[in-house]
DNA sequence: TATACGTGGAC
DNA sequence: TGTCCAAGTAT
């Protein structure tokens, strides 16, 4: 990676940036640090597009922590709909009651103190530290961590879990300038979702092409240990989501409609038993549960 | 460190 | 058409 000095490399990214970033409610003017938290929890694992309506939803019902605080946990997970991996809405519900308890009810600015709060590791402290704040932090999402390892690594992907070696590559390009480190964070995660993408990524439109050790090395083949794909027909995860939409879905559920859904008697009874212990369900007679009131 | 955890769109 | 992938976290 030398086509571009360094300066040029950042202001390159910046630029494009500039030009070509989208324009989302937690982005902008208009959003809050409780914004910005909430489009966090949602957008874990889950594309922008189906972000967008939920986020405005839950924004317009619930402003702040302390109102979504105020209300239970089974309509924080009735908001969330369709969203998948329904956890992120109990936790997002923990974190703002903690928020209420913990930080007089302001989305707090440090990385120590976000971390600690329930559904945010690193990669969302940071995210929330440096876009709501304007703090410097590395923010290693799987975006970053794609156009990084072409970039500077020469890889088609990065390896399963981020490793010391990335780590000390984005600190490293990291600006000094706390502002200009938060937009470097946002401009490199926009980059990797619009142009370095997973799949077809587009060259042609992009800013540090010349740089690019995969582009220069003739875009090697991934050959790094084996990226397993997710199994879900007959899963756990199917049954409880199938449950927990019929859940979503009514006041409560009966058993009956539960075996409808999913027929074969021991991934059920373990599937419900979980979601009840997860606190995703309550049960609420001998052979009816609900989302917890 | 490996695994569980939802959902739906794209190719 | 089945596989891959999407702003990860918790255990």
């Amino acid at each position: 990676m030398d086509a571009l000095a360094p300066g040029t490399l950042h202001d390159a990214v910046l630029d494009w940036y500039d030009d070509h970033a989208r324009e989302l409610p937690w982005r902008g003017l208009s959003a809050t640090p409780w914004s910005v938290m909430v489009s966090e929890f949602m957008l874990q694992q889950t594309p922008v597009a189906r972000v967008l309506p939920v986020h405005a939803a839950w924004l317009e019902r619930w402003p702040t922590p302390a109102a979504l605080s105020g209300e239970s946990t089974g309509e924080a997970v009735r908001m969330w709909g369709r969203l998948g991996y329904p956890r992120r809405a109990l936790r997002l519900h923990a974190a703002a009651t903690a928020i209420v308890e913990r930080h007089d009810g302001e989305v707090p600015a440090s990385y120590d103190d976000l971390l600690a709060l329930p559904g945010i590791g690193d990669y969302t402290a940071a995210a929330i530290a440096s876009f709501a704040f304007g703090q410097r932090h590395v923010v290693l999402d799987t975006n970053v961590r794609r156009v990084l390892t072409r970039a500077v690594t020469g890889r088609e992907l990065p390896a399963p879990a981020v490793t010391r070696a990335e780590r000390d590559v984005a600190t490293t390009l990291l600006p000094d300038d706390p502002a200009t480190a938060a937009t470097w964070a946002v401009a490199t995660m926009e980059l990797g979702a619009l142009v370095c993408t997973a799949r077809q990524p587009s060259c042609d439109a992009c800013p540090i092409a010349a740089a690019c050790t995969w582009r220069g090395a003739g875009f090697p083949a991934y050959d790094g240990p084996p990226r397993r794909g997710q199994a879900w027909a007959g899963t756990d995860r199917q049954c409880r989501g199938r449950i927990l939409a019929l859940a979503r879905e009514a006041d409560s559920v009966g058993r009956a409609q539960v075996e409808a859904a999913w027929p074969e008697r021991e991934q059920r009874e373990r599937c419900l038993d979980a979601l009840v212990a997860d606190g995703l369900l309550t049960r609420v007679a001998a052979d009816r549960w609900s989302l917890p009131g």
